[in-house]
DNA sequence: ATGAAAGCGCTAACAC
DNA sequence: GTGTTAGCGCTTTCAT
């Protein structure tokens, strides 16, 4: 028993027609009489042929196939792009395809993914892609086609589609000043990613606007990780003077914070008053239940893609597309 | 400017070879000359050419691609698990791309993207796959390549690597029965699910073990996501006579439930003592601290590719692997 | 409306 | 060791 997966041949033989009329009964049903469609479409269930995609993009070449690059699979805050791209992506009839910037080589393997066709192109959750991916997309004729979605990349031509960091973070701060707060310290991301500069500069323009003093000591440094967020409590229980609020740059890292400070009897918002940023799940059920800013990730994700499509059209595209974000009080902030 | 991929005969040319030649240096280095071997690699240099995947798969019938099927990709737990196939895939030279199994139609899509060799083909996270890809998949002679991970399908001749769920969970419960409890509930995972029905057994033998009974009443019904355990939260409150300790099927219900009854002025582990499973990230920094059944997610995914490879390769493999589970104590659960 | 033939870019089989 | 030839499975002119 050859067993072999049945081909458009095998198809047209049990028709009784040519391989030609098949690819065209299975693509373009119009261009084909009543009849023949018929005839051919029972040959595709007796032989249980399936269209074989590789052949069919090595001659199209164009694949359906969108490749989407996160920078860490395990921050569930890009679950919801992610389904947001997918939701967009589904309609147009589109496959998504995910994966991980940070295994050895992964952006490299990924890139080759789409230079040869196995992909139309990458939407990026990561900013700081490999500069050999960078160059390599980024528009031009037969160029594959790049997005960024969230972070992004300055200086080069490539469209993105991102959140107000900077205006969610103004609202953060403007929550706190507004709770009484004056004494406002600030959990940094990672250095060199403009998510991090981006909310700092929200901060600091809020800070600004009420005359605020930004202190160096109270600016600490983390990498959006939970145990950054751990690390940045120790510090701050060794502060000779300590902050009376805190504004952090993600959800994870406030939790990291907080769980820090309360193995330690310190107690938020008891003794401390927090803000974060993005609105992961658990943070509606943390104990106690997180302030946050929250950014549309289901929307960006559909616009991601919508974006992705246009470019990939040869569409121009506006090259940045800025989604606003809410502030969610719940309890970790209270009146100084 | 036409700017068209330069192709293996754009190289030859350059290199004053044949196609073939220039096929073979670049696959196997070792059956062409030295001196062949640099002028090529110097004309692919000159030319930029990049081997067009596509076509080479569709030759060589293979693709060096492998799709991973999450049930929910905002679910924390998975991404470590993905991370570990990851790297066992990256040493074998394999891409991995993922995908979640919910979006309308994603199973399907994802299914025709291995059944047409653009993906060698997959891992599932995902024990309830529909049944056209179970049946199209699952081992034969040109049948793509399945494996199961964590959850699995029964009946179907599908490799699966797996943990010790039902182990894990009777370890939970001696914890609980350790500490003095005896007056222990139970907060189910989605009807259906393989993991559901193996931890609910390990419940329900460490129970009997003790000849401890298990009131119907306190097994309550949930489905992994946080918002069940939310509710399941509520359900607890209203009963006549309250457990004095519950055994969660994950980590999510959990915190999702200890939410809801912090909000009620019933505390944890004041008031009541709980054990999850899973471990994820959170865990450790939740308030309380959760103590809960650790599985060893990262061998799972290499033990996961190691089963995939073996298969594909034609070679047989244990039908079944179960990996330990350990019971991290932390300070969810207290002497009754 | 349909068929014949060419070819997408690559590699395996067979010569030499 | 290298070139020639054929063909993976599909779509798309170009005829008819």
């Amino acid at each position: 028993m050859p067993n072999r997966q049945p081909t458009v041949r095998d198809v047209a033989q049990a028709a009784g027609v040519s391989a030609a009329t098949v690819s065209r009964a299975l693509s373009f049903p119009d261009k084909v009489s009543e009849a023949t469609r018929l005839k051919v479409l029972r040959a595709v269930e007796e032989t249980g042929y399936v269209v074989n995609q590789l052949a069919r993009n090595l001659r199209r070449r164009t694949t359906s196939a969108i490749v989407v690059l996160v920078p860490n699979l395990g921050n569930q805050f890009f679950s919801h792009i992610i389904a947001g791209i997918e939701s967009a992506a589904s309609r147009a009839g589109y496959t998504v395809l995910v994966s991980d910037t940070r295994p050895p080589g992964g952006g490299e393997m990924l890139m080759d993914f789409v230079r040869n066709n196995r992909a139309d192109g990458l939407i990026s959750l990561d900013g700081n892609l490999p500069g050999s991916i960078l160059s390599s997309a980024s528009g031009g004729r037969g160029r594959p086609t790049l997005v960024f979605a969230c972070e992004w990349h300055d200086g080069l031509g490539v469209p993105s589609v991102r959140f107000d960091n900077e205006g969610g973070a103004e609202l953060a701060v403007e929550h706190l000043v507004s709770l009484g707060h004056s004494r406002i310290g600030h959990l940094l991301g990672p250095p060199g990613n403009v998510l991090t500069d981006a909310r700092f500069a929200g901060y600091r323009r809020a800070m600004a606007r009420h005359g605020l003093p930004v202190r160096e000591d109270w600016i600490l440094q983390g990498d959006f990780t939970l145990e950054s967020g751990v690390q940045a409590g120790r510090e701050w229980l060794e502060l000779a003077e300590r902050p009376g609020a805190m504004f952090f740059a993600n959800d994870e890292m406030a939790f990291g914070f907080i769980s820090e400070l309360h193995g330690k009897g310190v107690e938020v918002p008891r003794d401390l008053s927090v803000v974060a940023f993005d609105d992961i799940d658990i943070a509606e059920r943390y104990i106690p239940a997180l302030t946050t800013v929250r950014q549309p990730r289901h929307e960006i994700g559909e616009a991601a893609f919508a974006t992705f499509l246009k470019a990939f059209n040869g569409a121009t595209t506006e090259l940045v597309r800025t989604l606003p974000a809410t502030l969610i009080v719940r309890d970790s902030a209270r009146p100084a």
